[in-house]
DNA sequence: AATGAATGAGGATTCATTCAT
DNA sequence: GATGAATGAATCCTCATTCAT
């Protein structure tokens, strides 16, 4: 009997080797030798290498909405600033939980492809979408200073995807390895610090009030 | 007469291309026919694919790494936050007048490959020494409040890859044209904030005393 | 219904043209093409061109040292002028069963490689070990006249080897069949005569007692 | 001041790579790298690589051919054998002086090229005429006994040729440096030995009256 | 006489994919 | 479901050759 399916192993092994050599570097060949199956199964279960690569990076993106939409949903009992934290966090939980995916799929979006440019379209409007309205709540609740908001979610986004697209960096270069706990915990934070003496106002009361959230949502 | 010599017109295919399919989704072929000459010479100036890989990676790095380098030398007679400014003002300047390679190099770097493995090694343990020493500084003489320098770097190197990591992402979601003058611009006032309030110490004569600096040094 | 596998038509169809051209002037494609086959399946059956060069001469080398040990071992029941002689029939006889192969391992061999040098070190260093034996036995035993024995065995693989290093030369200049029975047997005689009147001692008894062998053994 | 001509210098190039590499393994460019000059020089001097490979083995076969006229010639003043033992110790010498086009020439003669027909026409018709004529005189005469002589000349090719077709068999299988002076000596010797036991009519007479004749003619 | 840049044809090899089993 | 054999297109690279200088 085997454990996993075969299906989920051909995913294990592309995520790793799309991850390391990237979606055109990775042949399906080594693909199946790393899945220890067969080439043909690949065509089988994804009719071809593109399919392949569509279905990890759907199937990731699905879930990375997912958290930032339920960040958005808590609009309606929470203060933007508590909303914003939750999605930083969920983010960063998320990207941890699937590191070789993340960094595949922040790389291979980096692509000018047709692809890449409907999944633009399909995920990445509705994630802006949900930044931009929890960013707004925040403005005019007077919680958050005048940012303009693209800007913002840039910095955002440039932060959150660093650890994961620079992996080797970070491990060779800082010395930090980007999978341990702590190292989540304290990037984390520190985005925070930006949250909270860059993006919302500085009255010193705001200051005063800053509360923690809760690690999980 | 031809205007530019045939070397530096592969190196502008070369560039253009891998920056939009990426290295290994990009053929000799196409870089020959878009430079409109024969593929033997990609090979008569730089060996091979890889060769040429590698010049245009080391070329580009160089000339980062002496922006960053500059703003270092500057520690002597400059405040860190000056020189950390410079050095975020050098960077967005060099990346968007290089934004091809910027793109292409921010992207090839995010694989593990043993050319990216000693590139790291040769400039980007530079870079990391140059900035650690600007934080450092900042820090000893009390302009910088205690942060964990690491975690800094990664913010930083975050914000600034962002629009460059992400261009579709900027113009067809955020519909900001990251090419543009008053872009890059602004978007430096950003980074700039995110060092003014969330790096700096916050008293209050630091923050009426922020003075804003030349871009070009 | 295929007759014959592809692996053997690849090998017949490379044994051809490596025999008329060379390797170096034999492509991957014109082996295919006489195959009627794809390309891709040479180095799917063999690895690459080299891996069909290696196969082709180690399995020849294999056969023709088989003949050699076959009348080595002989040495225990027969006198040394008879092994020698069954040697002789047996390398021919490969020889012309082998013709291709034969001419073209022939030259093969002449070249200054990695490859030929192994395979000297593997096939012919046991060769020589076999002919020494028979000659040094007939030396001892008093058949062969003092021969320098690395000379004797250069004159005979000189004469084994020219047929088939000379093809065209005997069918165009000599006007010889060279794959004719009759040649085969005749040149066959000729090599024993030289056996006979200048490798065995020459008393007249010796010269009468000269019996024939069976051609197989 | 250079000492040889660029034109010499390729030649010797030439003769080193294509007897080591073989011609079609051999490039232009290592030709010219190796004779320190540009690739378009082989072009000017030879035409091509093909006219190249003409020339070396058409300025050697003419050498090797006037060898052995010189011997035919002399039939008119001394025995077959005579003649015939000159013939080997010239060729043999000739042989020594040019190892390394001598290599080469016998290699390439197997391959069935439309250079190599001409080429037999040319040269190798006459080598055996020459050869034939010689053969054919001692059989008149009474001093070679009735063999057949497209097979003594088969015998007596292959025995001279071996040395430079198997030079490494020669030195690390046989542990004979195949240029050293006795070793051509000796191994003239005994071809000659063949031509006295197995050409020439065993008479003791006959035996008795064999001449030595001088090395150098 | 000699060169360096440039070319186009062809080299071996590898790729994703398919198909009969 | 799963496989090994087989394919054709495409890969990068190297070849001999030429041309203006």
């Amino acid at each position: 009997m085997k454990s996993t399916s075969m299906k989920q192993r051909i995913i294990d092994s592309a995520a790793f080797l799309f991850n390391t050599k990237g979606y055109d570097g990775t042949t399906v060949r080594e693909i199946a030798k790393r899945t220890n199956c067969n080439v043909a199964n690949i065509s089988y279960y994804f009719g071809n290498k593109e399919g392949l690569l569509e279905y990890l990076v759907s199937s990731y993106l699905e879930g990375y909405l997912a958290i930032i939409e339920r960040a958005y949903i808590e609009l309606d009992s929470r203060s933007s600033r508590e909303c914003l934290l939750l999605a930083i966090r969920g983010i960063m939980n998320y990207q941890k939980e699937n590191r070789h995916l993340t960094r595949f799929v922040l790389r291979e979006i980096t692509l000018d492809t047709t692809l890449i440019r409907e999944i633009m379209t399909t995920y990445l409007t509705k994630e802006k979408y949900y930044f931009q309205a929890i960013f707004e709540t925040g403005i005019k609740q007077q919680e958050f200073s005048h940012i303009p908001i693209p800007y913002a979610i840039m910095q955002l986004k440039g932060m959150l995807s660093m650890p994961y697209l620079h992996p080797q960096y970070m491990s060779e270069v800082l010395h930090i390895m980007p999978y341990e706990m702590y190292v989540t915990e304290q990037y984390s934070r520190e985005i925070e610090k930006w949250v909270n003496y860059t993006i919302c106002v500085h009255t010193q009361k705001a200051i005063d009030t800053f509360t923690p959230i809760p690690v999980n949502i």
